[in-house]
DNA sequence: CTGAATCCTTGCCGATACTG
DNA sequence: CAGTATCGGCAAGGATTCAG
């Protein structure tokens, strides 16, 4: 990650460092917005307005704001085309696929198990 | 699912309630605390004050909204020992442990992808 | 069409206190 | 020790407006 000057090994102060830039990025990314507008992007490329509509319920706020975070942290790529009206299109990178990826399997892991959820829901409010 | 009495075919009302009940479980599920708390408890069996200590920042409250959403929709079991003080026990069931299998992946990119991260900061910063 | 900025409301979340 | 309830600050997030 950083070249040490007198050492190979990461001392204390890295590995405290790199722990809390992975639970920020874990904060980042570890919210309903973000995951949602990643599953939505999938393999394609979309335009703000597109991804406003794909993604459902989400406001114009949260939407610019969630991909200025994805943009900053480099899961997301954002082009803008220089016509009028302007058109900006964004697409997921490499490792933003890799984390759909997961985020897939958050899906899946959703339906498989809808109907435990509902059943334990239905046992525990009564 | 739900059985239904003249068709085996779900109708869409059945495709609507299923949909918005699997973006009930997302927003559940997708929120940082859910998913450190279920990280934190992992194959273990772990008691209220040791989940607390376990999961760095989080208050008494979160850890107890969290711990009653996760068992509502039976995904951590609560086992309380009626011995005084209190002894009460937090694992997760088979559907937690399957979610937390893919935990496990977005903790696992997270580590892969951090020297990526950190560099796309520092170039969004600037 | 995108996006930034403003206001304003809502609800999250922490702190505290009290019960069993 | 574990859980609930209450209060209050503050930040998240919605609606709206303005700019490029």
């Amino acid at each position: 990650m950083v070249t040490k000057q007198f050492s190979g090994l990461p001392d204390e102060a890295d590995l405290r460092r790199a722990d809390s830039l992975a639970r920020e990025i874990f904060s980042d990314v570890a919210n309903k917005w973000a995951l949602l507008i990643i599953e939505a992007l999938g393999e394609r490329t979309l335009r703000f307005s597109e991804l406003r509509d794909e993604v459902e319920g989400i406001s114009h706020k949260m939407l610019t704001q969630n991909l200025r975070m994805l943009e900053r942290n480099g899961l997301a790529e954002r082009k803008v085309h220089p016509t009028v009206p302007p058109r900006v299109e964004y697409t997921l990178t490499e490792p933003g696929r890799a984390l759909r990826a997961t985020v897939d399997l958050i899906c899946d892991w959703t339906h498989r198990y809808l109907g435990h959820i509902e059943g334990a829901r239905r046992r525990f409010d009564s």
